[in-house]
DNA sequence: AGTAACTACGACGGACTGTAGTACTACCTG
DNA sequence: CAGGTAGTACTACAGTCCGTCGTAGTTACT
């Protein structure tokens, strides 16, 4: 948990979802993720690394040196990540009332969720 | 559904609360608000004006002539306002992958959030 | 008419983000 | 060994959002 209240830009989810589409043991330097980026849109190599390096800072990504270079590697999972946004949500605006919070998300949440939701509540029965 | 990807600061959410603990039908008037936020702290009542009047074009809460004043109502009570930043995560992090994400919001989530995700789900069988 | 209550508009500093240039360092290649 | 290549470090700057107000102008009541 990053304890990071921080929000995330467009160039930086971005750079989050190539790091997140590479095989998770296979973490990326700057070069590997702008090449990816460039193909996309006309951006600078330097504008990746900063981007990169403001990551690490939020500590949304770990750093690991490699020879004279960084590899990135997310922190947490696509999934682990929204979860906690989530949960941020929900502290930070209902955190005395979840219950409420929780029956309205649920009330509004589209078939797919639903089915999502009771099929992740029925494994932790399985427990 | 304000359709917006805005952030909300600290004192915006300070005013919606004031606003979402006024009774449902008593929309009140910035110079209500300015009374409630000033016990707490020192504050002017054109800042209180001025981040009311963002809320409104933000679409978080509805702006209403009542005389020479303005009356303001949140737009959506508390509970739902949390549900929407939640879907808001989980659209923005996770559109193709709801699932996932569901599964580690629910992993990680405390034994009362567990409880009122099914309390909410149960009810809606009741239907 | 004068004053009090309100709004409208504009401002400004600080934080965050997107964007990128320049300088400096470590390597590999002839 | 000299030069290019790949990398990082540091700095900068504009745009946006938010917190914070001041001032001017409007409406209404005394």
């Amino acid at each position: 948990m990053p304890s990071n209240r921080k929000n995330i830009g467009d160039l930086e989810r971005a750079v989050m979802e190539v790091l997140w589409a590479a095989d998770a043991d296979t973490h990326l330097t700057v070069r590997e993720v702008h090449a990816q980026l460039a193909d996309d849109r006309d951006i600078a190599y330097t504008t990746v690394m900063t981007v990169m390096d403001r990551l690490a800072r939020k500590e949304l990504v770990d750093q690991e040196r490699d020879g004279r270079a960084y590899r990135y590697r997310p922190r947490a999972s696509r999934g682990e990540m929204t979860a906690d946004l989530m949960r941020g949500a929900l502290e930070e605006f209902a955190s005395h009332d979840r219950r409420t919070a929780l029956a309205a998300f649920v009330d509004d949440a589209p078939a797919e969720d639903i089915a999502a939701l009771r099929q992740a509540l029925a494994a932790l029965d399985a427990t």
